[in-house]
DNA sequence: GCAAGGTC
């Protein structure tokens, strides 16, 4: 019996080999640099295996000639045109692999990663191995994480493939075809008759949303006006230090009745301490570090794009430092092996020291978050490197960091809070003091500072040494950051963890969007040619506008129904090109409106 | 010449 693997990419592949032949294997390579064939025998199924992969999908959706060229015609009739899929040119090579490898094969057992996308480049291989080989027997091996039991028992029990999964993933591929052919190219030919547009504007199903988050956050910041607010501001000064107490109703708009409250406390100045509690509190370590979380944090706190961290940690992953960087799991398999890791970090001249201490008794498991995309485990590191510089140092010391972090304890403090009462009105204020930083002693991102108040009895009485009426007022929202847009990509479901980084990127490209930095900080604000595109197409009046994010959340939505068999890839694909098309249809009538409001704003092209 | 999703 001889089994051909197919993984979704080399690494996977050299990893189930590593396992299933427990080292002992032989390597040929392939007409692709990258891409490796494993042979070796696996006597516990009696069989010779061969395990290669792909690198992700092997097709690509285009238009038969008929609607290829953008004069063939009216774009709206891209929603019902045929669309094709052919072996894409980069993967010429690879199928022509897995077309000889299956040809002498017995059975192809697929080792794509566990998820909607594997499933559909599950069905892609197989579809090339029937060609070579009619009636060669198609199974999927299922596997939650690399670890060696998971791998035996998913070689030894293989399923069927999903084909749902990989339908789902077809109708999605042909509808985000047409949408962004169809709104592309008629946004393009009518618009760029008015102004000195520099090439085409090319839109799509995701860039729509996320442009729409950007225009959306600035008209609020452009709109925003501020309202005045009063507070009544008591505090004491002690021995020379001063403790601010801040007023249990906050603040109030109406000023009168802010006022009225205010004579009522001047005309009873003694504060009386009502109340000291003193109780135990904790700063929680951070969750294990999925690939959304790095972009934030590598935008928030390394100051570098989305895109650029992904880029770092795909290199640092390639050389063999980082495990695989994309993942939405946020909880360490309970057979995780922690230990070897951490014994690998002992020698960092920063952080060793931490390690060690993990490794003599601190080591606590890492809290469990709520993702887990059954593919791949948190981002972590596999090796330690000392020798690296620059933004790659900084990525791998950050993901270095989080990891030891996740694996300590919780930092432990107390808070004080003393409640008082003067004229009838109560405040208070807090104090903190930290026990223990464990955790924060290896990951300075997260702050956390004792700040002392000074003793207070309950009963005790003073006089403040300041109590005044403050005004002040409501501050305007800030711009958009990219860790802002990132993280309502990420809840609206815009883009996949692998794909939100590039989304950014690319509107930025397409001078959609501006990067404008303030300070240190980058801020993404809309070009005039983004404010003129989605404006105009929100004031056609969509309730479901292009802009905003329900669309592709339906999308989702449908994607998950073909997955659980309550729809069919055919119902999906025609219910969504029926709801685009009518978009499409209100925008073509009202596009005048667009171009109107459109014309002013594209003839100043640049900011 | 159009997209979004994989991965190199």
């Amino acid at each position: 019996m001889r089994v051909l693997c197919v993984a979704e990419k080399p690494s996977i592949a050299k990893s189930i080999t590593g396992i299933l032949s427990g080292g002992r294997f032989t390597t040929r390579n392939t007409r692709t640099n990258f891409i490796k064939n494993y042979d070796f025998d696996y006597p516990q199924t009696n069989a010779h295996f061969t395990v290669t992969a792909v690198a992700g999908h092997l097709t690509s959706h285009s238009f038969h000639d008929t609607h290829q060229s953008w004069n063939s015609c009216d774009p709206f009739e891209l929603f019902d045109a045929p669309v094709k899929s052919e072996i894409s040119k980069d993967a010429k090579t690879m199928e022509a692999n897995i077309l000889a490898e299956a040809r002498t094969a017995d059975m192809l057992m697929i080792w794509t990663d566990c998820d909607r996308e594997g499933e559909h480049i599950g069905s892609e291989i197989a579809r090339v191995c029937r060609k070579a080989k009619r009636n060669i027997i198609v199974k999927r091996a299922r596997f939650s994480a690399i670890i060696a039991q998971q791998i035996h028992n998913a070689a030894q029990h293989p399923v069927e493939l999903d084909q749902a999964q990989a339908d789902a993933v077809e109708a999605r591929t042909v509808l985000d075809l047409k949408i962004g052919a169809a709104f592309t190219r008629y946004q393009t030919k009518t618009l760029k008759a008015l102004a000195n547009l520099p090439g085409e504007l090319k839109i799509g199903p995701c860039q729509f949303p996320t442009l729409g988050f950007v225009v959306a956050r600035y008209n609020d910041v452009q709109g925003f006006i501020a309202e005045a607010f009063w507070y009544i501001y008591l505090a004491l000064t002690r021995n020379g230090e001063e403790t601010k107490f801040n007023w249990r109703r906050g603040h109030l708009f109406d000023m009168d009745v802010a006022a009225v409250i205010y004579q009522q406390v001047l005309s009873d100045v003694t504060a009386r301490v009502t109340k000291v509690t003193k109780k135990p509190t904790k700063k929680w370590k951070p969750l294990p570090l999925t690939t959304v979380e790095l972009q934030k944090a590598g935008s928030r706190l390394l100051r570098l794009a989305p895109k650029k961290v992904l880029d770092i940690a795909e290199k640092l992953y390639q050389q063999g430092f980082l495990s695989y960087p994309r993942t939405e799991t946020d909880q360490f398999d309970p057979q995780f092996d922690f230990m070897t890791l951490i014994n690998k970090q002992t020698v960092d001249p920063a952080w060793g020291q931490f390690a060690t201490t993990l490794q003599g008794g601190e080591f606590t498991p890492p809290r469990r978050g709520k993702n887990n995309d059954k593919a791949h485990p948190p981002i972590h590191p596999t090796a330690h490197v000392g020798n690296l510089a620059g933004d790659e140092k900084r990525v791998y010391e950050f993901v270095t960091r989080r990891f030891l972090a996740c694996c300590s304890k919780d930092a432990v403090g107390s808070q004080t809070t003393i409640d008082v009462v003067c004229g009838g009105e109560e405040f208070f204020t807090t104090g903190l003091i930290v026990h223990e930083r464990n955790y924060l002693d290896v990951y300075p991102y997260d702050k956390w500072v004792s700040h002392a108040v000074p003793d207070f009895a309950e009963g005790e009485e003073f006089r403040p040494s300041v109590c005044e009426l403050k005004d002040g007022e409501t501050s305007p929202p800030s711009l958009l950051t990219e860790a802002d847009l990132v993280t309502l990509m990420d809840k609206n479901g815009i883009g996949t963890d692998a794909t939100i980084a590039q989304h950014i990127e690319t509107i930025v490209q397409r001078e959609y969007v501006i990067e404008r930095f303030e300070g240190q900080v980058k801020y993404l604000v809309p070009s005039t040619l983004g404010i003129g595109l989605i404006e105009g197409y929100n004031q056609i009046g969509f309730d479901k506008s292009l802009s905003k994010p329900q669309l592709r959340r339906e999308t989702e939505r449908a994607m998950v129904q073909v997955c659980e068999r309550n729809k069919t890839k055919h119902d999906m694909l025609n219910q969504a090109i029926e709801q685009y098309k009518e978009m499409y249809i209100i925008a073509r009538r009202d596009f005048g409106r667009v171009i109107t409001v459109s014309q002013s704003r594209f003839l100043p092209y640049s900011i």
